[in-house]
RNA sequence: GGCGCGGUAGCUCAGCUGGUUAGAGCGCAUGAUUCAUAAUCAUGAGGUCGGCGGUUCAAGCCCGCCUCGCGCUACCA
């Protein structure tokens, strides 16, 4: 796995239009930054590449929202990741902005490269055009009545009142402009499209093969199975052209040399993988190196970290970019993590329920390896994981405070209290009793050569991308140590058989300084704090592995005889209970405030913001009717839907309605409920739909019937 | 509904291309121990591997059906 030359490995671009949580690190960053700090100590050339997303539509809603520039929207957040980031010890070797102009220059000669090679098909589409603001409108500027749950500022591509993804076709009447407020109406614009399909072939080779034009590229099976899964369903599915360009005013423009291309920007899609690229690329001009060694030679291993809401941009999209283009690298793999939850649910940014990474810095700023520790435990590697802090203080408490630091911690007090510190002029052939089993008589040598498979182990896990395995190999070394200790009890021999615990003690020391350079992709800093209590040189990421390894196959000390040993002193202190009851805490109230419990209390709700004003006008199209359900049953072939026949007192109709999730057709009939009469027919799994039931939402999206009084007549009109 | 990935001890998770009595850590019980942040070490109790059926000399691992969770997708007037 290590064959090539050197690394390129990426971690997915945050968008920059929200913090960072803890399901973003276990997902993208932190397994990344354990894999490159592991190259590196193993003395590969490394890039590591990342860096804000800052394009789209979202960031400028985002920033009318909050009255300020979109500018600053972004900068506001890129200097909070950065911020966070560096706390958390990610140790990218860019961060960079894809607002750059160096990005934009990029991603517009990718743009035009591909133009010139005929690999975009230009195609018109209808699509709604602000006559006021003389500009087409994107998705997110258009604003409609969801036909999901009839919220009236629903966006053209998501409600964010139901959280439905929406295209701008579905959005019901009034339908406007964010722009101008005014009505906008359908005009023809024109887009290029990638044509996926004409990839498909070569994909799937590259996907279920790990060939590349009929060569051997990567080793398929060393893909995760969900990975290779969702890439095949896409696969099978049948690719399709998609728009690499759209109507946007926040983006990279369409190079203005094209024609048509006025008003147009880049997908942000189509953009964002390009931020690897030209990360890269000023990453190589301040480092002097050329760019090109890692993005366009065969020497360089690219490997993509990202969640798997990414799986398939960057296991099927971007690769076709690339091999568009022709003279770029494709992935060796995509080590896609799923998701962390939280305490039992979803993490959700909307609903507040996450732990927030520039929060966590804020208040722990010396526990950041224990957030490290216990991400790697429950790292998603292979499926939707968990993070608890009851989880989170158990593992800190009994892992890394009990088993490793009390380990490190005895072994220096002894050393010190023994020796002053300094290594002892040990016998190499002498014997105690063995770390792994009391029963056996070891050596020194036998314990170097204990630690070396170890060490071996480790690495095989990390190059399959199984951290969690290397983490718990780490774990296990340091239980070795710990029996050793207990197995040959220096403390009662030190009376009788001194020149034995020399030798134990020296084995002993030994075990920690392999810790201190095995712990550092997980536990950058404790691998220091261990470092400077050896009164070893500092680890620098520059080979360290790689020359460890080489002594234990040598069996060569890593703490020498006659070496001066530092003070001992606590690499983690305990995670207190009240800690964990302050952050459940914290929790808790984020329930509370969700839940509509609190909405009497009139603390800070959830409530809906209220619509834009309507005018009578507006209403009186409006045809509402009291009626009654008189039979009901599920869609066939469908989770949401619900075929209804309702009595409208002048006639009978049927109306489909998505509360599937929420009743069953037994409990409904008879329900007498309100209806939307006059909106137009719309046929849906093969059937037509005359009319909508209104339903009432809560905060927690449960819905109910809104109903007259019981035994009123069908067909009353609601005014 | 279609597709994908999962459902393994109380908890969090390992189990490679099917092969002896299914593993680890934590928790729990008992014992040992004191150099150490009430730390450490030993031993033990816990599982019909989501359910049913099938293939096989042999299945947690393969096949079929069902069920639950998550994701993608269709659908939600």
């Amino acid at each position: 796995m290590l064959d090539k030359k050197r690394f390129l490995v990426t971690s997915a671009l945050p968008y920059a239009n929200g913090p960072l949580h803890i399901g973003h690190l276990a997902g993208a960053y932190l397994s990344a930054d354990i894999f490159v700090r592991y190259l590196r100590l193993m003395d590969k050339e490394v890039a590591f590449i990342c860096g804000a997303d800052e394009h789209g539509a979202a960031i400028t809603m985002r920033a009318k929202k909050e009255g300020i520039s979109p500018r600053e929207i972004i900068d506001k957040y890129d200097a909070q990741f950065r911020d966070s980031f560096e706390k958390m010890r990610i140790s990218f070797d860019i961060f960079h902005r894809t607002s750059s102009e160096l990005h934009h220059r990029t991603a517009q000669e990718m743009f035009m490269d591909l133009y010139k090679k005929g690999e975009f098909v230009e195609q018109s589409t209808a699509q709604y055009y602000d006559t006021e603001a003389e500009q087409f409108l994107a998705d997110r500027y258009i604003i409609g009545t969801c036909p999901k749950c009839t919220n009236l500022d629903a966006y053209g591509d998501q409600c964010e009142k139901c959280g439905s993804t929406l295209s701008p076709d579905e959005l019901l009447p009034p339908i406007r402009s964010t722009l101008s407020q005014s009505t906008p109406e359908k005009r023809t614009t024109s887009h290029w499209y990638l044509p996926l399909d004409k990839y498909e072939g070569m994909l799937r080779e590259y996907i279920e093969k790990g060939e590349l034009n009929g060569r051997f590229h990567h080793d398929a099976s060393a893909w995760k199975a969900h990975v290779i899964g969702q890439c095949k369903s896409w696969l099978d599915g049948g690719l399709v052209p998609r728009a690499m360009t759209r109507d946007l005013d926040w983006g990279i423009d369409v190079p203005q040399e094209l024609p048509n291309s006025a008003g147009k920007k880049l997908y942000v899609w189509f953009d964002a993988p390009i931020g690897y690229i030209s990360a890269t690329k000023q990453w190589a001009a301040d480092q002097q190196k050329d760019w090109k060694d890692y993005w366009q030679s065969e020497d360089c291993g690219l490997i993509h970290f990202v969640g798997k809401d990414n799986i398939v941009f960057h296991c099927l999209i971007f690769p076709a970019m690339l091999k568009a283009h022709g003279d770029y690298i494709l992935p060796v793999n995509v080590p896609a993590n799923q998701f962390l939850n939280l305490e039992g649910q979803k993490i959700s940014t909307s609903r507040n329920w996450a732990v927030w990474i520039h929060e966590y810095v804020a208040s722990y700023p010396d526990r950041i390896d224990e957030l490290r520790y216990n991400m790697v435990k429950n790292m998603p590697e292979t499926r939707d994981s968990e993070f608890t802090w009851k989880g989170f203080q158990e593992s800190s408490n009994t892992e890394l405070v009990n088993n490793l630091a009390n380990f490190v911690n005895r072994v220096m007090v002894l050393t010190n209290k023994y020796y002053d510190g300094v290594m002892p002029k040990y016998e190499q052939l002498l014997t105690f009793k063995a770390s792994d089993n009391a029963e056996d008589e070891a050596s020194f040598k036998d314990e170097l050569e204990l630690i070396s498979e170890k060490v071996e182990e480790y690495c095989l896990c990390i190059e399959k991308y199984d951290f969690r395995g290397a983490m718990k190999t780490v774990m296990e070394i340091s239980s070795l140590g710990n029996q050793l200790l207990q197995f040959n009890e220096p403390w009662k021999l030190i009376k009788t058989d001194p020149l034995i615990v020399e030798a134990c003690m020296s084995a002993a020391v030994q075990y920690v300084a392999v810790l201190s350079v095995l712990c550092r992709p997980f536990l950058p800093d404790t691998a220091d704090r261990m470092r400077k209590m050896l009164n070893l040189e500092p680890i620098t990421e520059e080979g360290e592995l790689k020359e460890l390894r080489r002594k234990l196959s040598v069996f060569e000390a890593l703490v020498p005889k006659t070496h001066k040993i530092g003070e001992p002193e606590h690499l983690f202190t305990r995670i207190p209970d009240e800690m964990i009851a302050l952050e459940m805490e914290k929790l808790q109230s984020t329930l509370d405030m969700n839940t509509s419990t609190n909405l009497a209390k009139g603390e800070k709700t959830a409530f809906t913001a209220l619509s834009a004003t309507a005018t009578y006008d507006d209403f009186s199209i409006i045809d509402l009717r009291t009626a009654t359900i008189l039979a009901a049953e599920q869609m066939p072939k469908s989770d949401k839907l619900l075929k209804l026949t309702v009595d409208l007192g002048f006639e009978q109709r049927t109306i489909l309605s998505g509360i599937a999730k929420h009743f069953s057709p037994e409990e409904i009939i008879g329900k007498q409920i309100l209806v939307l009469a006059n909106l137009a027919p719309r046929k849906m799994m093969g059937i037509e739909s005359n009319g909508m039931v209104l339903m009432a939402e809560n905060a927690e999206g449960k819905l109910s019937f809104v109903s007259p009084p019981e035994g009123w007549m069908n067909g009353s009109v609601v005014k």
